[in-house]
DNA sequence: ACTGCTTCCGAAAACGATTACGGTCGTATG
DNA sequence: CATACGACCGTAATCGTTTTCGGAAGCAGT
């Protein structure tokens, strides 16, 4: 490992000059800092993370919290890295690299957190998978450490956050299905105490009562985040009685083992009964085409990166003004489901 | 942020007495060590991780490796999550923290995991994705950086690595396909330069030959690793005349557009033409259902996180002997695909 | 009383970088 | 010629830990 004293050895110089050299510093000759930066080049060094990082209180890391385990995420496979690709493009341009923090699915996400935060990994951190009353909110905002959460709560202390349009899908999608003459929706109601799920459902009430109808407490559908969530909770809605004529759902992975579950209880998606959901790379050879919800996943991760830099205090030339909140909008897939 | 400084000086004692409390150290007075212990609890201190790694030469975290955006690896990220709560529940054991370290897709691979060894980020590495050759084996092995891989390559440092048996599995479908009577059989290539097609595509050959048949070069498909890629060659699959009466691939995320894309082409999958595959959440739903190749996910990273530890000097207590080489089974879920 | 041994703890030196500060040199200015 | 100043660079302090070393105190044996 060549550490700045070897580069300094080689070319006969202190570290101060070698470091201020390659930091940009200001009083240090180009020549100088020509030749430090072509033998740091050369001996291939880079400065150690630690000493650096203890010195500067800072690490030059975000981090990404993330739970693992195969049922955990709400969200589907191309999900996380499409976001990470764009959070990336942004945060490279600052020397900023990101790294997924991986918090055990048998561990507390609220525990993981604290133990990250106080070792002082990541100078800033995106949440996601935000829960109802999220109490890492808090946490961050004793701990005064930059962060911004992809979803909301109801925790508000004052964070930022970006969150998908659940209540514009909600409306949509259920204005459209009144307008085919649906009378009787039910809905899926996401994993356990996302927000994502109060958010939709309360909206898809709103709008059916604007409409002079209601969502059936019969017909709000609970269903575990997987492939074979959906698959289970087919058989449930196919034997309900009265059946909804329609279904709408917010997380796309349930929806491949929902089509194949409600075929095999021998309810034609589509035609014997309507589904709106999201969109994601496994549910666009469904037949009958999924008519669903999308969006740019990287353009996400780039606004997430974005307003995330707007809130780290080292970072925010470029953005000031108040504490970012974005509905990010999603577009309809006109499919023949519904 | 409560520091060991404050620490001691809250209990009236030298730090270097706390540090020794904290990690365990022998001669410390047992009283003391419980005061001290009970007043890090109370004041919420953890030893701050730059401070410690910069000492300790060491970070206590083990990097995985991986590449992000939309369409690069070619595995779905509910593979990786599998993967790493298995290998969390290994590594949680001896106080390491797992992370995801995220390659952009625009940056060179070889590059990125220089500069995260070179800044001392992790202790270790997993490597996954790897190439027919690889030249990050030889950036560890020549920085002597404790890694394991998930996959094999020509590259050879002596490095550890567990690889799923893809030879097994073409061994296993071949025969079946040729003991139903197939005599045409084709293979899709999967990603680019992952040495996993060669592996698989050389022995499919061998037991071909093995049977007195060959693999046909206009029978060899390549496809982008994407649900997209497995739609746009189930078109060249049901075109190519004479067209081979069966497919055998290893990738699971091609699967359910190569279906649909046959059936679109008029070539009903499992009835004109046989299909084997891997398992996947997705695939489970498939109909004819797919015969497929399927593994604990979850298992195999508890093997990666053993055999790793086991190459770390700070902790091969357990594991000792010769570098681990793995080749992970697969066990075959009979469908009606082929 | 002296020595030897244990047990515990404090002082201080690392680890590798950044940065405040001061010193040296050359040049311009009076 | 003396002074001031700017440009450049070296010295040393600093970040928060761990760990080595040695010292102090207590106790037992002679």
């Amino acid at each position: 490992m060549t550490g700045i004293r070897q580069l300094a050895d080689y070319l006969d110089i202190s570290i101060g000059t070698v470091s201020r050299a390659l930091n940009g510093k200001a009083d240090v000759n180009a020549e100088t800092r020509r030749r430090v930066l072509e033998a740091a080049e050369k001996l291939g060094y880079v400065p150690n993370q630690s000493g650096r990082s203890l010195r500067k209180g800072s690490t030059g890391v975000v981090g990404f919290m993330m739970q693992t385990g195969p049922e955990i995420t709400s969200q589907g496979d191309a999900f996380f890295m499409s976001v990470f690709d764009g959070v990336q493009t942004v945060l490279s341009r600052h020397k900023l690299d990101l790294v997924a923090l991986l918090c055990s699915s048998n561990e507390d996400p609220y525990a993981y957190l604290q133990r990250t935060v106080a070792r002082g990994f990541a100078d800033a951190i995106i949440l996601s998978a935000t829960r109802r009353n999220d109490a890492r909110f808090e946490l961050l905002h004793r701990h005064d450490i930059p962060f911004i959460s992809l979803g909301r709560s109801l925790t508000d202390v004052g964070q930022p956050w970006i969150d998908l349009d659940f209540e514009g899908m909600a409306e949509v999608a259920i204005k459209r299905l009144v307008k085919a003459g649906h009378r009787d929706i039910g809905i899926i109601w996401p994993n356990g105490d996302l927000n994502l799920g109060y958010l939709f459902a309360d909206r898809c009430r709103e709008v059916l009562a604007e409409h002079g109808l209601a969502l059936s407490e019969d017909h709000v559908f609970r269903a575990k985040p997987s492939e074979a969530g959906g698959y289970a909770v087919a058989h449930e809605i196919a034997s309900r009685s009265p059946r909804p004529s329609a279904i709408v759902l917010v997380n796309e992975i349930l929806v491949t083992g929902l089509y194949k579950g409600l075929e095999d209880a021998g309810v034609k998606p589509g035609k014997d009964i309507a589904i709106i959901g999201r969109y994601s790379p496994q549910t666009q050879f469904l037949s009958p085409a999924l008519t669903c919800f999308t969006l740019s996943l990287r353009d996400l991760g780039i606004s997430l990166a974005e307003h995330l830099l707007s809130v780290m205090p080292a970072y925010q030339s470029h953005y000031v003004g108040q504490t970012p909140r974005v509905i990010w909008p999603m577009t309809l897939i006109e499919g023949t489901s519904g």
